[in-house]
DNA sequence: GTGGTCTAGACCACT
DNA sequence: GTGGTCTAGACCACG
């Protein structure tokens, strides 16, 4: 496990993200046993502070469970799972059409721009190669 | 101009993304003089000095340009925009497929959420409504 | 730690060339942590935002990096390091070089000025006195 | 007549040093008429206080003088011009060894510098390139 | 403890 | 009027 972090958004909720996308996409099962605080904290290389805090969070959605003295836990609720697959696919969806819609991009644009990248995106590619070559109208 | 706020991002980083969007959209063209650090602070109840770090930020990226005593203006090299707008759009897009990817959907049902999405998204509707119309099998 | 500061040019400039001195002069090695914001603002009496706002141009060229809650370090890049240095070097020569061109110097002049200098300079002397060592026709 | 400026010093010192070089350089001769303030404002596309407030200061400097009605003409005391020559010659100079030494170099180094510099500026070249290869112990 | 952001209010240089 | 800088002091997130 390893997560390129972005200095403008607090840790914790990186890693939380990051978790709940591993549950949620099936990387890790409902009942999974987490890594312990300390595990992940080393792992890395993060502050266990903070690992306790993105936990607690995890926890207060939860999306985890603590069972004493056994350790972390994921939520065994399937129903749960498939609420946050949802909510965070939305929120995905709507981020993305939104902001395509502000920076002036018509909807069927936006259907093509996908098109086209999914056709692309197979292999990954470095950050700054992204902005591949379609062009639009201005 | 108004905009809502989000915790969690920085004001400056907001009004940037912003103005940027206003420029790409067409809504301020190259050359147009943009308001006054003073003029859009009290516009948006917010601090001079924070106005003042968002468009120093958007100098350093070319996007508007000073002329001395005068004021500041939209860059008028087209050619910048149009960079600006791919990048924008280069990012809004990597992040919704790789973002989706991440929680489990294929290809093809990337591009059919969308094609679906932007049918039904000519009404906004309110954030958290959002991501009901589809359905996703786990 | 103490700079004379010089009015005509921002006092976050002044420091960050100091520092930037002092990292390609090797004072300070890379990877060598930097003082803190309100250290370095103690130490010498200059508000911590204007610190603050030193070490954030200081990142953006990537001469230091932060890690989060633990502080600023030197950038461990040796080779950015060594095109600081070519980068100023080449500067004061230019501007050196060219300024002289201006004032009507030929190049046989300059060099023949620098090279006594060079001898001279070892005591360094008041700044107003320094012009003096050679004589230059009209 | 056309000046690059630099944002960082104000325009009428820009504009100041720029006249006392030519002065110095003997582009302008003593007892030349210098331009007006309308004429050097319109030509430098500068606003016309800025220009006065330039001649403000170099009368202060006695580099020119104000013949009521006729205009501004260069003093025609050349011990003054000899001066201030002397001045800023030096004060290039001090910059550029001083700044060198900051930076680590040597005194051999430095002349080595100025000797190959010399060599390859006979032709401008853009600012970018200034920095040129010679490599130096780090 | 660290850095990051924001507010409030001031002074300056330039047009 | 404009932007640029600086001070003072506050709050937050992170470790």
């Amino acid at each position: 496990m390893s997560i390129e972090f972005d200095n403008n958004l607090p840790i914790y909720l990186q890693i939380m993200n990051h978790i709940k996308r591993q549950i949620v996409s099936g990387l890790l099962q409902p009942g999974d046993k987490i890594p312990s605080v300390r595990e992940l904290a080393a792992d890395l290389q993060i502050n266990p502070n903070t690992i306790q805090r993105t936990f607690q969070e995890l926890e207060r959605e939860e999306v985890v469970e603590t069972k004493r003295g056994l350790g972390r836990y994921v939520t065994s609720e399937e129903s749960k799972i498939m609420a946050i697959k949802k909510e965070m696919a939305g929120d995905l969806l709507h981020q993305f059409i939104h902001g395509m819609q502000e920076l002036g991009f018509k909807k069927q644009d936006i259907v093509s721009i996908v098109k086209e990248a999914v056709g692309n995106e197979g292999s990954e590619g470095k950050k700054e190669e992204r902005a591949n070559g379609h062009t639009v109208e201005g």
